[in-house]
DNA sequence: GGGTCCTGTCAGCCTTTTCTGACAGGTACG
DNA sequence: CGTACCTGTCAGAAAAGGCTGACAGGACCC
């Protein structure tokens, strides 16, 4: 087994994907497409949220790569954006959060960096 | 190898400490409190926070488990509060995901859950 | 007594996130 | 043509979260 991911996620990464998990909806949304993929508008209709606001919760899902959209094109012709879950895998540990607390970017922050700057 | 953690978190549960986690300050309140325990006042000092809202999030952290606050005497009679890391440890895969998000309560659903309660 | 630490809580502001209701475009079908 | 789907985006309201400054008490030391 040659697969040994490194557990050591940016800080930056790490917040999206928590930040973006921390939501009841978007573990809905999640649950949702694990069963099956699906296209925006159905998927609204389905979980019973309005589409823009599906639209945008999918976006903050996407940014932190825990789902990925296609544009694919229908029979019919029409276009519909279909969503899949991505086998996405993250430990969380107080030395996992540590590590990547460290790196965070998250602009200016306080003495840390000033000290550091001196 | 009798280790075997059940990785099936309350939907509730994953929320909170997922939602806790999310926040940059609180990777960071993690990171200090890991390295070394600490007492309100100090932590606050050295991440550079007010009071209360270091407060407020170590609230939130130990809220979900993340971290406990013991009240000590100190020889001087001061009381003081020391926070420690809990060894958490949490898996975050689409099935995880999926399985917390079937329970979660949502609070307030109406009234229809009260009704299915019955 | 006054000063210095520690703890906690509160009202109120400010910023971010969440959410709705419109609007835009596209392609196909009757 | 109008209708029915699909896609996206926008302004602005509503709600949630973050943050400050002030206040409360308690125990110690000078």
């Amino acid at each position: 087994m040659p697969e040994v991911p490194p557990p050591a996620p940016t800080g930056d990464e790490l917040l999206r994907v928590l930040s973006a998990l921390g939501n009841p909806h978007r573990m809905r949304i999640v649950a949702a497409l694990l069963e099956s993929r699906n296209y925006v508008s159905a998927l609204a209709r389905e979980i019973g949220m309005s589409r823009p606001l599906l639209h945008m919760h999918l976006q903050r899902l996407e940014a932190a790569g825990l789902v990925v959209g296609t544009l694919e094109l229908a029979e019919d012709g029409k276009a519909m954006k279909y969503f899949d879950v991505t086998p996405f895998f993250y430990e969380l540990t107080p030395g996992v959060i540590a590590r990547a607390a460290a790196t965070l970017t998250e602009a200016e922050k306080t003495e840390a960096e000033k000290e550091e700057a001196k």
